[in-house]
DNA sequence: TTATTTTAATTGATATATCAACTATATTTA
DNA sequence: TAAATATAGTTGATATATCAATTAAAATAA
């Protein structure tokens, strides 16, 4: 019965990190835009840099599933970011488009989440941040 | 607007690993015990470790919230994992104590729990993990 | 000792996560 | 082409996440 605390083992630090991560950038988000979650403004800019994407596209980038990215449009279409309407090539998929209101906010939040992203490598070096992605990349490949 | 998308920052790879890892856990775990979420293991990995813990102290540790803690131990004494008794000494704390049949399912946990964390960590060596381990920190305390 | 403030936990409301079942359309196969 | 299968998305049920408000007890201050 020698089991470590789940404390005392680098998958907590990770998952700390990335809790960490999220909060402060919830907070720093929520100064500029008062009703936005990190997931929803992640969505907003994979919208941007790849107007196509299908919500599966957007729910495997996510790490959602079908249904979670589904009542998540919903609301960003009722708070205005989005419309969505039947694609005309295939009719099972929805496009998703960007209203003018989900334009600004995301302007608005651009210098934000540069910010964060900054502040959260802040003081790791090039060489550093390559080795910590090929780290996790070997973690993720190991959990397949 | 040269924001880099999600996926191309290595804050993307912290939670890929983070949520890959976790699925992978969930699925050798159901092998053994249909019917326990990882967060709720790890619940009984803690108060197996230190049975004197707080609904608020468990809460901090497994990065939830006390309401979050309330409805999940409000679940594990429903299936009989645990019982919750007020605590004698201060009477707004309340008691979690391992029921016999939550101690016979961490019993069949531990291996599994052990061989997912040495498997999620093949082929980092120890220096590596250490290396992970300080840059994790990091930025950690970058975000606070 | 009474009043004030903290602390521990619960509850309500709403959003998201997860799994299963389902609908509608598209694609493949026989 | 008709039948079978695959794909895209929705819906329902239940659990968890998050925030705010609340309760009860304990600790502190007046």
């Amino acid at each position: 019965m020698n089991l470590k605390a789940p404390t005392d083992i680098v998958i907590y630090a990770i998952e700390k990190a990335i809790k960490s991560y999220r909060k402060f950038a919830q907070k720093n988000i929520r100064k500029v835009e008062g009703n936005i979650t990190v997931d929803q403004a992640l969505l907003l800019i994979l919208l941007k840099n790849s107007p196509e994407l299908s919500q599966g596209e957007i729910a495997k980038i996510l790490f959602k599933d079908y249904a979670s990215i589904t009542r998540m449009i919903e609301l960003m279409v009722k708070k205005k970011y989005l419309t969505r309407n039947e694609s005309q090539e295939d009719r099972r998929r929805k496009q998703l488009i960007l209203s003018n209101a989900g334009e600004e906010t995301l302007k608005k939040l651009f210098p934000i989440i540069e910010s964060n992203r900054n502040q959260a490598l802040r003081g790791l070096s090039t060489l550093e941040i390559a080795q910590l992605d090929a780290l996790l990349k070997k973690i993720i490949n190991n959990c397949k």
